[in-house]
DNA sequence: GTTTGAATTTACGTTTACGTCAACGTCAGT
DNA sequence: ACTGACGTTGACGTAAACGTAAATTCAAAC
C-alpha cells in the first residue's frame, strides 16, 4: 500500500512562500543561511516542502514573539531531532521550562498591557462622548 | 496642607535603576539619547523621579513583547501626554486599537506555543518514565 | 535566436541597541 | 594630597537581520 494518505507531497518556490507569509525572499534565504531552513535544490533554485514551510512559520512565530533567530534555531532543532539519550531528554525539558517561563512572563506583559490599553480606550472615549462635564470619574473598574 | 500622601519624591541614582532592573547603566543612558527619559541633573549626575522609574520600566516591558525603542516611545509619550483636542483622541484610540491587535496576537502566539510545549513536555516524560515501551499512543489530546 | 523574467550568488550598506574603551570630573575617606 | 568609587561625555566597535545593487544563469516565450 503505497502513499496511503500523506500530505500532498506539495513543494513551494521561494516567492510563492514570500507572497504567503508576506515577507522579502532575501529573508528567506537568509534564514537559510542561519540554518533555519535546508530546501532541496531543482537544478539551481530551491525547492520548498512542506516541512520547511512549517519551521518557516515557526520561524515568523518565534520572531513576532521577539526571539532571535538564533534562539528559534535552538528551539526548532531540538523539536524536530528526536532526543532519546536521558541525557537529552532531560536537558530538553530543562530549555522548555524556560522557554515555558518565558512566554508566561510575556502573557503577563500582555495581560498587564492590554488592561492598561483598556483604561486609556475608557478615558478617550469618556472625554469624546461627553466633552463638558469636566472632573468626571471613572465609570467601573 | 502641604505634602499630603504623595509617593515621598524618592530619587534614584543611574547604578541603583541599573542595579534594580539588571541591565546597564549605559542601557539608561541609551534609552536618554532616544529620548525616552529625561532625567533632572543634580550638577552633572543624573537623577531619576519615581516617573522616570515608571518609564524605565514600561520600556522594558515594551522590549520583553519585542518592541522597538522607537515604537516604545511613541507609544509611553502618547500614553502620559494628555491629548485632548477630539482629533489627537481619535488618533489615540486608532493607535491603541493597533496596539490592541498585536498583543493580541502575540497572546494567541503564546498559547499556541505553550500547548506545543507541553506536548513535547508530555513526551520526554513518558520517554522518560517508561524507556521500553515503544509505540506508545499520547494518553489524551 | 534572442529577449524577457524569475531565480541565484556575491557583496557591501543600513538600522537598532547597545558594549567597550578612553579621558575626565568629583566627592568621601584617610 | 592621594586614592578609589562612582558618574560623565565622547567616540568607536559590534552583532543581528535583513536591504539593495550588480552581475549571472537559465528556461520559457516570442
Amino acid at each position: 500500500m503505497p502513499n496511503a494518505a500523506r500530505p500532498p507531497a506539495q513543494t513551494y518556490t521561494i516567492t510563492e512562500l514570500a507572497a504567503e507569509f508576506d515577507i522579502t525572499a532575501r529573508a528567506i534565504r537568509f534564514y537559510e543561511d542561519v540554518g533555519l531552513l535546508k530546501p532541496a535544490r531543482a537544478g539551481r533554485n530551491r525547492v520548498y516542502t512542506h516541512r520547511d514551510r512549517t519551521r518557516l512559520k515557526l520561524t515568523l512565530r518565534g520572531k513576532r514573539l521577539g526571539l532571535s533567530l538564533l534562539e528559534i534555531k535552538q528551539l526548532v532543532d531540538m523539536y524536530d531531532s528526536p532526543s532519546d539519550t536521558a541525557q537529552q531528554l532531560t536537558a530538553f525539558l530543562g530549555v522548555l521550562g524556560e522557554h515555558r517561563r518565558l512566554l508566561e512572563q510575556q502573557r503577563e506583559d500582555i495581560e498587564i498591557t492590554l488592561a492598561e490599553i483598556t483604561q486609556h480606550e475608557e478615558r478617550c472615549r469618556s472625554l469624546l462622548g461627553k466633552p463638558g462635564p469636566r472632573l468626571r470619574r471613572k465609570a467601573a473598574a
